[in-house]
DNA sequence: AGGACGATTAACT
DNA sequence: GTTAATCGTCCTG
């Protein structure tokens, strides 16, 4: 028997932010291409970004140019450009104008892992184990910004995952908190399978 | 107009 | 463990 693959609804993305981060592990991400292949994952790692008094989120210091996709609705994408060469994708939580989003950290490859190596000459095990290697070996840039990840007919969406499993997260400190102060820099908002 | 820096990665020693 | 790569964004003046 055939099902159809549907997106996520929005209302799964209009909660709190750990339970959204939380609950993704074990999820799907999709992205079906214009000639019809499927690249997909399944969510092994994420973080969650909360608000402008988390003073690790991009919106710590209010609404600029670059971050105003975490105020918008959720079930969007925020996709930015760092180091000078890498993107990373989150989607946008909580309600319209409060800023909040998850990053995806890591995938687990299991549709289309020889397109993502036609991208990235790597093996299966280290193509998706990176914030900026999921946007590389899915070709996320910033075409993506903005992109509402809960339309009927979205490319890029969450999906159906492990089905029935329930995922018992691990929880760590999030990566790369460079200058950040505690106690936001220990919080333990990475999950991970 | 100029400078510092980053939710990283790969390639080193 | 250390470091170069590489540039958009934000802040200062």
């Amino acid at each position: 028997m055939k099902s159809i693959t549907l997106p996520l609804p929005r209302s799964y993305f209009t909660r709190p932010t750990l339970t959204v981060a939380r609950e993704s592990l074990g999820k799907r991400l999709l992205k079906l291409e214009a000639d019809g292949t499927r690249l997909a994952g399944i969510i092994v790692e994420v973080e969650a970004y909360v608000g402008e008094t988390d003073l690790a989120c991009h919106a710590r210091a209010g609404m600029t140019t670059r971050n105003a996709p975490l105020y918008g609705p959720p079930g969007t994408a925020y996709v930015y450009f760092t180091y000078g060469m890498h993107w990373m994708l989150n989607f946008v939580t909580e309600h319209e104008g409060f800023p909040a989003a998850v990053l995806l950290r890591a995938l687990q490859p299991t549709e289309g892992v020889s397109l993502m190596q036609t991208r990235r000459k790597r093996p299966p095990t280290e193509l998706t184990n990176g914030p900026a290697k999921i946007t590389h070996a899915l070709g996320i840039n910033r075409s993506w910004n903005e992109y509402d990840l809960c339309g009927s007919d979205a490319r890029l969406f969450l999906t159906d995952g492990l089905g029935s499993i329930e995922p018992i997260p691990t929880r760590r400190p999030r990566v790369g908190m460079g200058k950040t102060p505690e106690p936001w820099r220990s919080l333990p908002w990475n999950f991970s399978l």
